[in-house]
Parts: structure tokens; sequence; C-alpha cells
DNA sequence: ATAGATTTTGCTACCGGTAGCAAACGTGCA
DNA sequence: TGCACGTTTGCTACCGGTAGCAAAATCTAT
């Protein structure tokens, strides 16, 4: 059994496919009349109206494309949650797409500009920057934001956490606090630069104390990764020569980092080792771990990207300030 | 600058927009010169094929629709990576619709199907099957599959845990064990029944021993309103009198249930109080929480649920068995 | 009752592809 | 050279809507 179409709807009610169409826009213009005749016609029917084809219409599908490539770090769900409720609130939806080794940001990209997405939204991912500026993916298609990570990219406009203020306010703690000897553990060695945090830790503490950063750097931005790299470190440097503070790049190789400190080199947190995370994602607000870290302002940049998207605000990159959360951790 | 179509580049290239059409459908019927002059023209205009009209004219547009209203659960995020990783590996595309309060599964239902998916999978949400049963939505649209949860509604097939098996296994170990005083912590009262887990747990015990299971339940499925339930209970009932062990309708209610535990009440896991999940997540795994849980065979479900899209398997419910994770807390 | 204004309805053309048939073309063989 | 045959190309019709104009119907005022 095919779906009613509107032209069915028209030669049920006895008027025209043009009068049924009028019966389900809003405000148009059609006697009351006509318009139950229609409704109820199409009632009978079952119809409904075929998004597609309006769509091809007027060229405009409402759908976003959001590209993920990151699902080992918790605090996306809650953070996608935002989106996506944010999205639907404006009549939107959202196109999922998981960037992994199968299925590049070129692929990715291409499919969703044939597909006439409204924009595209770089969720966070890790891109190198010549693939978006070589690559003819750019002209014609739909527009493209990043979001929650830098971009340099001319027309690419990025939303995100203000990483040299985060930094600062992190930085400025730890040393009232008195730790001296500080780390840092980076994600995907190749792309950490993409968040800033890095550059902006190591220049920190140049700048305050002139001391040197250790930096060690986890495979990927998860905490197995995390728990890797700490476990590479701590084994390798002898108790008396080591950092005493740990600043990883986002909340999930810090819980992986906090875990190999404690349970395999029975140190105390933070008396030992302090850390620090960056994200706030739900599992440091547990005492299991109770991780000092850095807060985005989620719902800021949530609602700055749908502007963008919706051309209510210039599309020109923006960062905003998130706020420390002190916890036992460091 | 509009974008080119293939009759922009047949007037380009010289031929008709079919000969266009057909250099961009593999084993059709062209010349390789044809073919050549085709790509090149295209090359020029940046000629890119609009999928939408495409599916318009074909009607499939290779979309899947997944409904996901549980964004505290962090086992939700790697089972969402490997569906649209399977989606995307048979060439689908995933929409995700965020299932709220101001977005609800009629919402939903209605406007995927006005999109004209593929299929929708309801992907561990919380409804009430008359919304389903009653409701016209099922008539005419796209087939409707349940995926991480139960169903009983005709013609919507579920492909789930067993959760008969799961809690048997689970059962056996904690008798085993040596604990007589059974809890168990549900989500979300009134859709409890949906997993089927309490019911088989209070079952299990009851036949095994003849004890009556002590019930607790949380608001919602999330860390902290496991832990509101865990406070509430244990501030209740006098240390002789509590249970020995609390069984959790996910590891989400775990996690919070455990913090609660341990830092509210100083009592020791697995000692004073053992407390098992339901899921594995990723922190059951970290010695921060070590919980004893169960692993539902994603892959599995994935692929069962990918075949039965595409039609490669009868759709039908199936259940899968998953494995007893067993770690210290239980 | 009638002219004029206003609302309602129907129409053509279009969005950008696909399906499948018919005509044009090229080739091999008698 | 002519004919049959297979390949390539172009065509009509269609997918299910939208835009905007023209015709028809209704309303208002004189």
């Amino acid at each position: 059994m095919k779906r009613a179409t509107a032209q069915n709807v028209a030669t049920e009610a006895g008027v025209s496919k043009w009068t049924v169409i009028r019966a389900f826009t809003p405000g148009a213009s059609i006697t009351e009349a006509s318009r139950a005749k229609v409704l109820e016609a199409a009632e009978r029917l079952n119809y409904r109206p075929n998004l597609l084809a309006r769509s091809l219409a007027t060229s405009a599908t409402h759908q976003v494309a959001v590209l993920v490539d990151d699902f080992a770090n918790p605090h996306k769900l809650p953070f996608l949650e935002k989106l996506t409720a944010a999205l639907q609130a404006e009549g939107l939806v959202t196109m999922l797409i998981n960037i992994n080794q199968h299925y590049s940001h070129v692929h990715a990209i291409l499919n969703a500009d044939q597909r006439q997405v409204d924009a595209i939204v770089l969720f966070g991912t890790a891109f190198r920057d010549e693939m978006l500026t070589d690559h003819k993916l750019g002209r014609g298609g739909p527009p493209m934001f990043v979001l929650a990570r830098d971009s340099q990219i001319e027309g690419v406009p990025a939303i995100s956490c203000d990483a040299v203020v985060a930094i600062a306010e992190i930085g400025k703690h730890l040393l009232e606090k008195g730790y001296r000897r500080p780390g840092f553990m980076a994600g995907a060695r190749t792309l950490s630069t993409a968040l800033g945090r890095r550059r902006a830790f190591k220049a920190f503490w140049q700048t305050a104390l002139g001391v040197e950063l250790v930096e060690m750097s986890a495979e990927r931005y998860s905490a197995e990764a995390g728990a890797q790299a700490a476990r590479d470190y701590l084994s390798k440097v002898a108790p008396e020569d080591r950092i005493d503070v740990l600043m990883c790049e986002n909340d999930a190789l810090a819980f992986g980092a906090m875990d190999v400190a404690r349970s395999e080199f029975g140190l105390r947190v933070p008396k030992d080792l302090a850390i620090v995370g960056f994200d706030n994602a739900a599992p440091a607000a547990s005492p299991a771990y109770g991780l000092t870290t850095y807060e985005q302002p989620t719902d800021q940049m949530v609602k700055a990207a749908i502007d963008m998207i919706l051309e209510r605000a210039p599309r020109e990159t923006v960062n905003f300030q998130g706020k420390l959360v002190v916890r036992e951790s460091a």
C-alpha cells in the first residue's frame, strides 16, 4: 500500500492538489469549509506530507550534519544531548556522522553536502587543516562550523572555550596550591595543537616560574590511552624525579591517569601526584575521582552555534569563558 | 552562486543530462569518451549530485532515524558509536533524535516518517506501548525496531539481551558468594518493566531462597538518581536491617549508589554492601569502581539490527546472551 | 443590480534527479 | 553495400511537493 500524496487527497476531497497543500500550510489562504473537507479526506487516506519533496522544492532540508570522532569521551554525550535538543527546538534535525578509519571527514562532508544539509558542524573532531583548505569541499557547499575545538581556517568559524583564559585560571590555582613541577598529557600528538591547551600550559609555567613542562602524550583521547601514557611515565621515572601535578588535556585521559597512579603505583592523589582534567565530565564529580577540572560553557557554546547556523549571529569565531571546578584532586 | 545541476553539466559538455547521469552511475551504458567529457565538465562546474532529488525519485533515503532518550547513561556512547559505524558501513546515515519533554516519540516518529527514513530504531527509549499500538504511527510508515529494550508490540521487533538468562547468571554468582538479602534498584518506575530485569531478579530469589526482594527506584537512569535512591534507602534503614547486595538496573545507577554507600555512609564495597550493575559501561572497569556487571553483546545486537533493517534477516524479536563480568564489587 | 475590491482556487512551471522505452549510432558479416 | 544486431544516446513521464500568477468566486458598496 503506497502512501497517499496530496494529489490523492485532492481527488478524494474533490479539490485541486494546491488546495490540499494550502490546508496543510499555516496561514495559507483557504476557507474553513475546504480545509475541513481536505483534512477529513487526508485523515481517511492517512496522508502525511513528504518532506523530501518539500526540501527539494524549497532547497532547505532543516538537517544539520554533526561530525563526531571521539566517542570515548564521556563528556561528549551530555554535550551532544544539548546540541540535539537545541537543534530540534529550532526545527532542525541532527545527522550524526561517525568519523573513523573507515569514514573520513572527506567522506562525511561530501555525503552531507550531497544530502543538502543546511550546515555542517565538526563537533570536536581531529582534522588536519589542509584537508579543509586544500580540498574543494568548501566552495558552494553548506556552511561549516567547528564546535569545541579551535579553527584557523578562513571561512570556518570556531565556537570554543578560550584555552588561554582557562589555562591561566588553572595555572594560577596550581601555583597557589604550591605545585612546582608540572606535567602535561596530550591526546593524539599530531593534532594536539588543535586545542591550544598544551601550548598555553607550557607558556604559563615558562612565564610564571621559568620551569620546563614535562610532556607526555596518549595515543587517543580515552581513559585507556591516558592510563597507558601515565603507566609509561611513572614506570620510567623514579619517584623523586617525578612531576607533582599532571594536567591532562581532557577528563577521559585524567581518569585513566588517576586510576593507574593510585592502583598501580600506590600514589595518593593529590598528595603524591595532583591531577587536573578538562571538561568536567560526569565521573569527575564522583567522590571516586573528585577531579579538579575546567567546565566548558556548553550551553553558551550550543546557543552560539545555533545562532550562527540560523544566521542570527555573525559567522565568526567566538571564544567563551568556562569556569574552574576545584575538587580534591588538585 | 548556485550549485551546478546535471543539466548544467550537460550543456557544458555538449550532451544530454541523461548522459551526465550515466557518467555518474556505476555500470551504466556509456562510452569512455563521453564519460571523460562529462567528468571534466563536472569538475569544471564543481558538480555534485543532489541526493535529495535521487531519494525522491527512488523513494529510498538511506537514512535511519535513531531515537535516544537516555543521554545520562555512559554506556550509550560506545553503543551509539558501533551503531552509527555499522550503519555507515552499509551506506546508511543516522538521524539522531533526542527524545525529551519537548520532543516526544510521536513528534519524532511523525517527523522521521515524513522525512521518508528507511527505518526507525528506538534505541533503548522508554515509551508506553499504547503510544505505538493506539496511534496510527504504525501503518504505512517505515519499519520500526526496538534496540536494547524489550517490546511486546506486534510488528515492532526487539533486538535485546536476554534478561532472564542474564539475571540467572548474576543470581547464581551472588548465591555462590553467599549473599542472602538482595535489593534491586530500578530506574524510572513506570517503565521499568521494559527491561524485565526487576521481574527476573525478583523471581530468581523467590525461587532460590524464598526471600522477598527489597525494591527501590530512582527517578531516572542516571548516576545522580541512583545516588539519591541509595541515599534514601540507606538513611532510612538501620545497618543491621540492610540488604547485603544491591542489583542496579544499569551501571549508571550503580555508580551513583556506590559513591553514596562509600562516601556518605562509609560502607565498604563489597564487604558491607555488594553492588552489581548492568551494561559494563566504561567506568565499571576502572579500579575506582571495579563494578561487577553484565555485558550486553552490543556487536551482535548491532549486527542483528542492521540485518533486519536491510531485510537480510527476518524482522522478528531476537534475544542475545551477554556475559557476566565479575569484578570486586560483588 | 452592478462595478470594483478581495478572497479563494486552479494553473503552469519548476526543484533535480530516475525509469524505461525509442531512436540513432556503430560494428560485423554476408 | 546492405542488413541485422548490440551499444549508446535522447526522450517522455514521473517522484511529490512549492512559487507565483491568472481565473473564478465571493464580498462590499453604491
